[in-house]
RNA sequence: GGGGAUUUAGCUCAGUUGGCUAGAGCGUACGAUUCACAUUCGUAAGGUCACAGGUUCAAGCCCUGUAAUCCCCACCA
């Protein structure tokens, strides 16, 4: 007996991972890359393979350790891959590690900022390989967390975001665009946080709801609101309505305006982006802070002043307040202008919404700066146009029209980061401004070098990267090895699965660089996951304390019972609860299922000691056909639901099947009537079923039966079990008559009825032939005949005469039990009847259902008058 | 301002093209114990399906409206 009294999943799991992997089925069956240089040039394994199944990870963090929301993924994904694995496909499931380049940096940067020393002191070559470095050792923990999650990825295919084939592929796609004219330099407003000195993009952004006074101050001739009266060094006009009629005969004239460092001069603009609801309908413009008076200054031509620089302090234009932060500038300006009665009233319950550092929480400034843009416009169309003719499906499906919004309103997109850990973007700027005849910016793929020359002239290096979503956009076409040259079994993906959170950040992109690039979209489905919340639906955060560790749980339940139990409710796009309850749960699940096959096994041994196994199987009586139908409804349920996403609903099939159908009915009558053959076939197929969610303990307990050559995991998904329907249905019958004995013994007066009283039947043939089975499943002691009048407690079974052989007394107890069963049951007759006298219902409704509601009325009154004939008798 | 969702048992959630008496897990109550499993077995209680209308023979599901909760985008100087 291989099988201790309960599953140890500590005691399996390593070993069987380890030996997975070593036997290489993680591997696709069918190669990766063509080998053979045919003219068309196909690989011929390419042709004989029918199916392929391919999905990549979301590559975590190189340096970091999972979380939640990783494990999640995994489960999430790993599911379909063995499931597709068993299926046949040649499948591939791509891992990945992420240098994550601003999250990595900003880590780093911390360490630096420990030991006393600033990034500013180092070039970015230099930063470059240290932070290498950095990872190097950090790297490794990660991976190991995803094996213990039971992952079955190809390992060797593992792709980096720094791997020499991304970088190759991003400026190959960079190069294309620069040539294409998608891509530009300007001078334009982004995000800048003062703290990292580097941009962002509009979606990194955090924007905050903080209180902040709104200072009404004295203008000229006007009052206006302002919540940044330190900028106003830099306002180069003020702005009102073109129809507000308060300030007609100001449009166009030029103010003076006292200042703080004495007075200055503005010209007033009527724009229609004034609100002239808000504060008193006048608006100082200022440029360089703020992306309205950006716009507003490109429309009027106005000068563009600089306020504050690149480390969050103002500017020589503030003249005697140069050099303050821009808090203390505030504070400073505020008390000034106090000092000469310029501020009329402030308001402090001024609720304002402030952009953070998504990182760090500085407050973003907006900020004039030299930037790469790519023109999205074509990119997005295309994918728009792609997306409306339905080339990849969503789950949830709304987020298709989400996101089709989202485009439609896309602004370009700025890809440079001024910070060193990332992909150098591949241009260089012209040095020697004699050579008027060259390019200003050139691209070229020598980013190792700091200068370069090209026909003469010095170009030098660009110090920026690449925001990181221009890469991760990449990564189906990189994890595939997609190539313009050969044809690629693997792309599209099949699925792209990740977190519903990154939908505009990355999906989006990766659907957009995968149209320009390939010409088709890079996977056929998308699956999104919500966020997993704390038991009481709360976000979890460090801050908060809520946070659960995957690993925690994995080391205390097992991996299997984590996949489980984090599945367990899940449906696509929602953030959705989690506890520990649910991983208890699947942990029960998993232990129900290996002393189901220490059962199985014990009973097979004793049959095979006896020679008595045969195969093929054969099914005997009807609780054998009954759980050949149960198995085979269950796999086709589980077979849909995994094909449509519905992770919770096939654990739960699969939970229901196991539990309360194979162990609690069909293991108990096989406890009677035992058919070796079909235990094992049976056992193997709910084993290969629930594979794809609980890996370990169904390889742990093939391995244990060694039944079957060969890994659960690469074996064949079952096959549909032959029976008889008509015998199938007949075990319904049993079923009933034992819980309606189960119920009765129940509800009778005192403990141990099961034990006290038999069973007497009259007659009936079905109760006969299945005595045995009837006796062991209700727990009572004698099943007889009855052989004369009747007498005990009548069970209340419409078609079967069954009795309780308890004595005079009880019956009369049950008096009123009995009396409240047949007004229940005359209820739901009723109610069936009133159905019936619904002519419409009779002619619309479909015909099988009114055949159901007429059969149900036959079997409440044949129900009603037998109990009504015990009811006399008492 | 624009968009997307959610609301079903004490809790977390299912409920696929409308179909009869709305399900599960956990929790609760009562009972069981050598014989695969107390990580077990049996039984039960617990629901005006957010609210109001409408369509239909029939509505948790479809339509209209209301309320509450949540998320995303834009944005308030």
């Amino acid at each position: 007996m291989k099988f201790s009294k309960s599953y140890e999943p500590g005691e399996y799991e390593a070993d069987i991972y380890a030996a997975w992997e070593a036997s290489g089925i993680f591997n696709p069956k069918l190669a990766t890359k063509p080998t053979d240089n045919n003219s068309d040039g196909i690989d011929d394994r390419t042709r004989n393979i029918e199916k392929t199944y391919s999905i990549v990870m979301p590559p975590p963090n190189a340096n970091g350790n999972l979380h939640i929301g990783h494990g999640l993924t995994i489960a999430l994904e790993d599911s379909l891959t063995r499931y597709h694995r068993l299926k046949g496909d040649s499948t591939w499931y791509i891992p990945g590690a992420d240098h994550a380049g601003f999250e990595t940096w900003v880590v780093y940067e911390r360490e630096l900022e420990k030991k006393g020393h600033t990034r500013f002191e180092y070039d970015r070559d230099e930063l470059y390989s240290r932070v290498w470095d950095f990872v190097a050792d950090q790297r490794g923990n990660m991976e190991l967390q995803l094996r213990a999650l039971g992952a079955s990825c190809a390992w060797d295919d593992l792709t980096f975001t720094l791997d020499e084939n991304v970088i190759d592929r991003v400026y190959t796609t960079f190069e294309k665009m620069w040539n294409d004219g998608m891509i530009y330099r300007g001078k334009k407003l982004v995000n800048y946080c003062t703290k990292h000195r580097t941009a962002f993009a509009d979606i990194e952004v955090d924007y905050k709801e903080e209180k902040t006074p709104l200072y009404y101050i004295k203008y000229g001739p006007f009052t206006l609101a302002t919540t940044r009266p330190e900028t106003k060094f830099g306002d180069t006009a003020v702005a009102v309505n073109p129809n507000d009629e308060r300030y007609q005969e100001w449009i166009g004239k030029t103010i003076t305006v006292e200042g703080v460092n004495g007075p200055f001069q503005v010209e007033v603009i009527a724009d229609e982006m004034v609100d002239m609801e808000f504060g008193t309908g006048v608006v100082k413009i200022t440029p360089a802070h703020d992306f309205n008076d950006w716009e507003a200054g490109q429309r009027h031509n106005l000068r563009v002043v600089q306020v504050i620089d690149e480390t969050g302090h103002l500017t020589e234009v503030a003249g005697r307040f140069a050099g303050m932060t821009v808090e203390e500038g505030r504070k400073a300006v505020v008390k000034e202008m106090e000092k000469m009665g310029l501020i009329i009233k402030v308001d402090n319950n001024y609720v304002n919404k402030v952009p953070h550092c998504y990182k760090c929480g500085t407050v973003i400034e907006p900020m004039l700066k030299e930037q790469w843009f790519i023109d999205v416009k074509k990119l997005a169309d295309v994918a728009i146009s792609h997306l409306e003719n339905n080339e990849i499906n969503f789950h949830p499906t709304n987020k298709k029209t989400v996101l089709i919004n989202y485009l439609k309103n896309l602004k370009d997109w700025n890809i440079s980061r001024q910070i060193p850990w990332g992909i150098a973007i591949p241009m260089f700027k012209k040095a020697d401004d004699s050579a008027t005849d060259e390019p200003d910016w050139i691209f070229d793929r020598r980013t190792n070098l700091k200068e370069i020359e090209k026909a003469g002239v010095k170009y030098v290096r660009d110090e920026d990267t690449f925001d990181t979503w221009f890469s991760s956009s990449h990564w189906p076409i990189v994890c595939t090895d997609w190539t313009e040259e050969n044809f690629n079994p693997y792309y599209p993906l099949n699925v792209m699965e990740t977190g519903a959170d990154i939908l505009f950040a990355w999906v989006a992109r990766m659907i957009m660089m995968g149209l320009y690039v390939t010409g088709e979209v890079p996977f056929k489905d998308v699956y999104l996951h919500g966020l997993v919340l704390d038991a009481q639906g709360k976000k979890m955060s460090k801050s908060k304390g809520n946070v659960i560790n995957p690993m925690d749980l994995v080391t205390k339940y097992g991996s299997d019972a984590f996949r489980i139990g984090i599945l367990k409710g899940r449906s696509a796009g929602m953030n959705q609860a989690f506890s520990e309850n649910s991983v208890i749960a699947g942990r029960n699940l998993c232990n129900k299922l290996w002393n189901i096959s220490r059962l199985v096994q014990s009973i097979v041994d004793e049959g095979e000691f006896m020679g008595a196994t045969s195969s093929p199987y054969t099914t005997d009586n009807m609780g054998e056909d009954w759980i050949c139908r149960e198995i085979n409804d269950c796999i086709s349920k589980v077979e849909a639901d995994i094909e449509n996403y519905r992770f919770a609903e096939a654990t739960e099939t699969l939970y229901q099947t196991i539990w309360d159908k194979y162990a609690d009915w069909f293991l108990e009558s096989q406890k009677i009537y035992k058919n070796y053959s079909l235990l094992k076939i049976t056992l193997e197929s709910l084993l290969i079923a629930l594979h794809p969610f609980a890996p370990f303990v169904t390889e742990a307990i093939w391995q244990n039966l060694s039944w079957t050559e060969g890994f659960i995991a690469t074996t064949n998904w079952p096959s549909s079990l032959k029976f008889d329907p008509i015998s199938a249905e007949e075990f319904e019958n049993i079923r009933n008559i034992v819980s309606e004995a189960r119920t009765t013994l129940a509800s009778l007066p005192g403990t141990n009825n099961a034990k006290k009283y038999g069973l007497l039947y009259d007659n009936d043939s079905l109760i006969e032939e299945n005595q045995l089975l009837i006796k062991a499943l209700s727990k009572v002691p004698t099943i007889n005949n009855l052989n004369g009048s009747p007498r005990g407690l009548r069970l209340a079974l419409a078609n079967h005469e069954l009795y309780l052989d308890v004595p005079e007394k009880v019956v009369k107890d049950y008096k009123d039990a009995l009396t409240d069963k047949i007004l229940a049951v005359g209820r739901e007759l009723d109610a069936l009847n009133a159905r019936l006298m619904n002519p419409n219902y009779v002619d619309k409704a479909p015909a099988h259902l009114v055949k159901e509601t007429r059969d149900g009325v036959k079997e409440k009154e044949a129900l009603i008058s037998r109990l009504k004939n015990q009811l006399e008798l008492i």
